[in-house]
DNA sequence: TTGACTTCCGAAACCGGTTTTGGAACACTT
DNA sequence: AAGTGTTCCAAAACCGGTTTCGGAAGTCAA
């Protein structure tokens, strides 16, 4: 059907300037053996005729698509969150500096996912992927691994030495955490997490116990809950920790969604958060900054980290070898609202909590 | 360099078989001319081979990339918005079904929207583009007309008769919105807009007027304010709405950035939203669910809107007629907790902000 | 038996580039 | 003058598909 509009090809610049349109091609690519005075004459037909090299007729020869892909898991109807739409806009901007382009697909199941790395990679339509939101054992890495295609993670898997990745240096980040809210004066600090598939839910209560055991804090299992990352797994997760015999007087939280959360549950209990209890989340969501209080929390620019991990798979797909492509980096502390010194010993809490608690309704707050 | 994967071509099918490669490419484009015999052979030295059929090879002879575009613009470092990541994720939904794919790029300046425009079309590496958040005049839109390069608006221009688009009846909604509050019996109804370029905010201005007009309010220029769609502009549009001689008792805005601002701004001056002031936002961005109180707000699902606006390019693509590929929808409002009856009059209102805003401070929040 | 029509498929052209091959033209020795 | 390099470019092969063209073989009627 549609005969492309009317583009002009490669044979039309030749034609024009009466040479062999592989001499075209070699001024075009930069060949050496060609006299000033052609390669002038092409290069002023080039931009005359306002030629543009098919990407596709060029690819077929070449073998590459200069082309990148990324699928997106969509939970279960959960909208797509703010941290992709920026590590998108990362990605892209590495790649238009570069002529290079992304083709973005989303996948709903994890059959789904499969399925579409082969098609795209069998179809031949990317030249390599980025891999987000790793699992602790990712069958999608698993999977370009068994087929030796080239992709970045972003996250790690329980195995990281055989591929490229960027992540963040979760371990750090929480003994950070712990040692800040430490110095703030707390002395029992507690901890809600998530499942540990998620390799980074694991690495973050790892790395809260090696902040607490290196601030010579015993290991108390009263302040450890693991809960779905939601709003409503940080309701529960506050619910469990300071109901307690002794219950912390700061809360660290493994992703925004839970401290959220928890802030919410203190509220309902009449608690100041940022006061009586200190609340730190983690992700800089936008939506932290409308909780009342704003919510302190941990965050990377999702941008940054988009353009890192396109410019490692652009080395990787060079022929870099792994090992040299995999780095960590470190997460900011946004302070706002929500953590400050204690009020109040753990023991004084534990009072103020005892009656409240009991009077306190089954479900804090509206849905997840 | 790096030959493809050892990937299997139609070449080795066409050998194991002993028939020609056009005839496996008959089959697999579901020619007639095929005995079932040969069709049956065939078949199945694809699915024992794993053979699929390279899209760059495929697209070369056939002058399509089954590949659709989207550029989206960035502004200067402010995030990616959450809209979009869900109107992506609708798009790609729909082109998955179709097996077509979803190009991603974004630019930083109108310039440059253009020059990524041109490199995509010229080297033919997407068949269409979606076209978001259009100007009143837009430069793409003008760009791809001129070009005649197929295309769909996800909004409208000030010409809209000659392309296909897709859009949300803003004075239909605005209209709606101003309906509502004075059902709630709100009898002075205020606005707070966007930048007139912006062709949505024209177009809700001008529903909202529609709306007072068809319940017999006379037209008050006091009522009215166009700011920056930040929340900064909606702290500024609440104060200058507010300390006019007779406020208005809701505060209709254009966006939810906007009315999370002057919702902030009721606050600071100690008034109630959803009682002493009314605000109503449009857009359902997830933040306004943690904003206090929760933001009554506007939304259309961005991931239908993707997915409608998806099918309507494969329309146009497949040589439908552009007047057929126009629609409009109706956005739904969402009742949270910033809406209700007035608890004053506009008087009473004016008598309560006479002295608070004097003492009120210049800023009434952080930054954007 | 022969001519006309189908049915089915091989061969080749084609899409628009890149890369290889090879040779004409010229300069430079010896 | 013949041999040896260079320099520069035309021609052709190639990438992996789709589509056109045409012909062999089989069927059917006259």
């Amino acid at each position: 059907m549609s005969r492309l509009r009317g583009s002009v090809t490669i044979d039309d610049v030749a034609r024009h300037v009466g040479v062999a349109k592989g001499t075209v091609s070699r001024v075009l690519n930069n060949y050496t053996d060609i006299s000033e005075g052609t390669r002038k004459r092409i290069l002023k037909a080039v931009h005359d005729l306002g030629y543009q090299p098919s990407a596709t007729a060029r690819n077929l020869k070449r073998g590459r698509q200069d082309t990148l892909g990324i699928i997106i898991p969509v939970g279960h109807g959960s909208g797509a969150d703010p941290f992709l739409a920026e590590f998108i806009d990362g990605i892209a901007r590495a790649l238009d500096e570069l002529g290079l382009d992304l083709l973005v697909t989303t996948a709903h199941s994890r059959d789904h996912v499969i399925a579409t790395l082969k098609r795209l990679i069998a179809r031949r339509k990317v030249d390599g992927f980025i891999v987000t939101r790793t699992e602790v054992e990712d069958p999608r890495i698993a999977y370009l691994l068994e087929q030796n295609f080239p992709f970045v993670a972003h996250g790690r898997t329980s195995d990281p030495s055989g591929y490229a990745w960027f992540d963040i240096d979760n371990e750090e980040t929480f003994a950070t955490g712990a040692r800040h809210l430490y110095s703030l004066g707390h002395e029992r600090i507690g901890f809600i997490g998530g499942p540990l598939e998620l390799n980074f839910a694991r690495q973050r209560l790892e790395g809260y116990r090696q902040g607490l055991e290196a601030l010579g804090a015993a290991h108390d299992a009263g302040l450890e809950t693991l809960q779905p990352l939601s709003e409503k797994g940080g309701i529960a997760g506050a619910r469990a920790l300071l109901s307690g015999e002794a219950p912390p007087t700061a809360i660290l939280c493994a992703t925004d969604a839970l401290a959220i959360g928890a802030v919410q549950f203190c509220r309902t209990l009449g608690l100041k958060p940022g006061a009586d209890v200190t609340v730190i989340g983690y992700d800089g969501l936008p939506a932290g900054e409308y909780v009342d209080p704003p919510l302190t929390t941990f965050t990377q620019s999702a941008q940054e980290a988009g353009g890192r991990v396109a410019r490692m798979l652009i080395d990787v797909l060079d022929g870099k070898p792994p090992h040299e492509l995999q780095a960590l980096a470190k997460a900011k502390l946004i302070r706002r609202a929500s953590d400050g010194a204690p009020t109040m010993t753990s023991e004084a809490l534990a009072g103020a909590l005892r009656d409240r608690l009991n009077e306190q309704p089954l479900s804090g707050s509206k849905g997840e």
